[in-house]
DNA sequence: CCGCGGACCTGGGGGC
DNA sequence: TGCCCCCAGGTCCGCG
């Protein structure tokens, strides 16, 4: 579910139900998802407000009253869901159905109002902890980021510069957190059959005229997605927690054998690469 | 320092 | 129907 966009769709569906509101009472259900949660977690979370739902690359950040930041990682399988006494009678309002196994209901936040968010997450990658807001810049997940992708400072010249010297294939260049924050395997998949790049071509073969195809490949899917999602939180509820519907836009992810959307004679091959599936056309992708 | 493979978990789908 | 294997949107750690 959560790369770039799908956790930023998560932020705007979220934000309704926390933001603005306290949190009456929290509950951890087991003492870690794939961390142990920080000490006196609960009770942290106890009483203070939400006052802002902020993201960075796939981390949703809640800035509480208290001085913390509670951050959460949504891993391969966290959902939230939200049900709401009033929230649902807004135009735009956001309602989650429950999620299909309470066993993974692990984290409930009963805020005031009449609101209930729980996180659940069958696999257990996600993990959630508190720091203070004030000493963001040490904060060890949020430390190494690059840039995200539809900010300034994701540019041609920053690919440049972070893929020169570098030997890996840009599919793996793409995917590292530290060159570009919030791609994951579809986007990545999907950036490089726009910019008709092939995942197995070395980072620093990059630079130059792919380069500047690449940069606002990347930019385009990203937003494009972010656009999808947000146009059908609505539907969300009783569905797979943030697909939005631009799952039916992908040019390569998931069309094994399918024909290239650009070149009708080729078909789009799947392949490994450090132990994850890539996606492209060998024909118009070089 | 870099790049890769394995580990962490559970569930769904396909093949037999 | 049951079982087994493969696959899955992410990240960290240890090894070479």
């Amino acid at each position: 579910m959560p790369e770039l966009p799908e956790v930023e769709t998560v932020r705007r569906g979220l934000t309704p139900a926390m933001e603005g509101r306290r949190i009456l009472r929290a509950e951890a259900r087991r003492p870690d998802l794939r961390f142990a949660f920080p000490e006196r977690f609960a009770e942290r979370l106890t009483g203070t407000v939400v006052e802002r739902l902020d993201r960075r690359s796939k981390y949703l950040l809640a800035r509480l009253g208290s001085g913390e930041t509670l951050l959460m990682h949504l891993g391969m399988s966290g959902r939230f869901s939200v049900t709401a006494d009033d929230l649902s009678r807004q135009p735009g309002d956001f309602v989650y159905a429950a999620p299909a196994n309470p066993a993974h209901d692990h984290v409930v936040f009963h805020i005031e109002g009449g609101v209930t968010v729980t996180y659940n997450d069958p696999r257990r990658f996600g993990f959630m902890t508190l720091y203070e807001t004030d000493h963001e810049d040490a904060q060890p997940y949020l430390k190494a980021l690059g840039p995200e992708p539809l900010s300034n400072g994701f540019s041609e010249d920053r690919l440049n510069d972070a893929f020169k010297a570098r030997r890996s294939p840009v599919k793996a260049g793409l995917l590292d957190q530290s060159v570009v924050a919030g791609l994951g395997n579809i986007y990545v998949c999907e950036a490089l059959w726009r910019a008709k790049i092939s995942p197995r071509r070395l980072c620093n073969s990059i630079p130059g005229v792919r380069s500047a195809r690449l940069a606002p490949a990347v930019r385009d899917v990203i937003a494009e997605a972010i656009e999808a999602g947000g146009s059908t939180l609505r539907d969300y509820a009783g569905a797979d927690g943030a697909m939005g519907y631009f799952q039916h836009r992908f040019d390569v992810y998931g069309r094994e054998g399918e024909p290239c959307h650009r070149c009708e004679d080729s078909r789009v091959e799947r392949i490994v690469q450090s132990g994850r599936s890539s996606f492209f056309c060998p024909s118009c992708q070089r």
